[in-house]
DNA sequence: AAGGACTTTGACAACCGTTTTCATTTTGGC
DNA sequence: GCCAAAATGAAAACGGTTGTCAAAGTCCTT
């Protein structure tokens, strides 16, 4: 059954940036749920190798797991402080990461583009408080 | 000294793609240089602090450096067989990624682009034999 | 309902790249 | 030559991730 996987699911779905599969597993096991950390690996990668989350790396190495809005392609603009994520298109880059690879002979174009940034929540210097 | 540090950066030159901390290791040692591992990674480490070598993560979380020839912010476009690599400028992303950025309120806007792609030599079938 | 084959699960160990530790060596200044 | 500071590197520690494998669950057939 797939019930596990999509608990793991539902989870991600619950937030709005980024999570990590350790963070996930805390939170399910926060939550109640009888699951073991190896499935909720297991699940994550079935639901991006299914293309129903999106992965990227962290500048220290680590897996983290989105659930997208869109199955389309887009980007990510995530704020480095609450890790808020927005999904952006971005045809500008998408037609110039093709042009820049057939100007040097490259084929089967694919391409990472995400963007960093503070959001106005956390640039907000009296919000801390 | 400098010296292991200068031997590490000598290394990374010789190479025209990225290349990992223990391969860069392992191919010192087939020179025969005497130097640790530990040493190679402090050497890449402070190489990409100064901003010296440019460094990003495989898909696989491995880090990887390359000796870049420009100081000056650029990006690169990756052959996914053979791992050559070329620098490529694209102010019409950085303009993208600011204005992306600044749409949704975001300040401090940072981003990270990379290309992947066949290149020309890879990519002609007969060439392998 | 019972039996059996196949799948899923999860505790735990193994992996692997990276970082830390710490004793030793090297370097530079006096 | 001597001492203090920095660099080195072997080995251990770390941390996220993946593999192992036995136990549990599921589904189909009888």
């Amino acid at each position: 059954m797939t019930t596990r996987r999509d608990a793991v699911h539902d989870t991600l779905r619950g937030s709005s940036g980024f999570r990590s599969a350790q963070d996930v597993y805390a939170e399910m096991r926060l939550h109640g749920a009888k699951i073991g950390l190896t499935t909720v690996y297991r699940a994550l990668q079935a639901l991006a190798d299914g293309g129903k989350v999106d992965v990227l790396r962290t500048d220290d190495g680590e897996s983290v797991y989105r659930a997208c809005a869109t199955d389309a392609h887009h980007h990510h603009l995530v704020c480095r402080k609450c890790g808020q994520t927005v999904e952006v298109a971005g045809p500008a880059v998408e037609r110039w990461a093709e042009t820049v690879g057939s100007e040097h002979g490259f084929t089967e174009i694919t391409h990472t583009v995400e963007v960093f940034g503070t959001c106005s929540s956390c640039s907000t210097p009296s919000r801390t408080a």
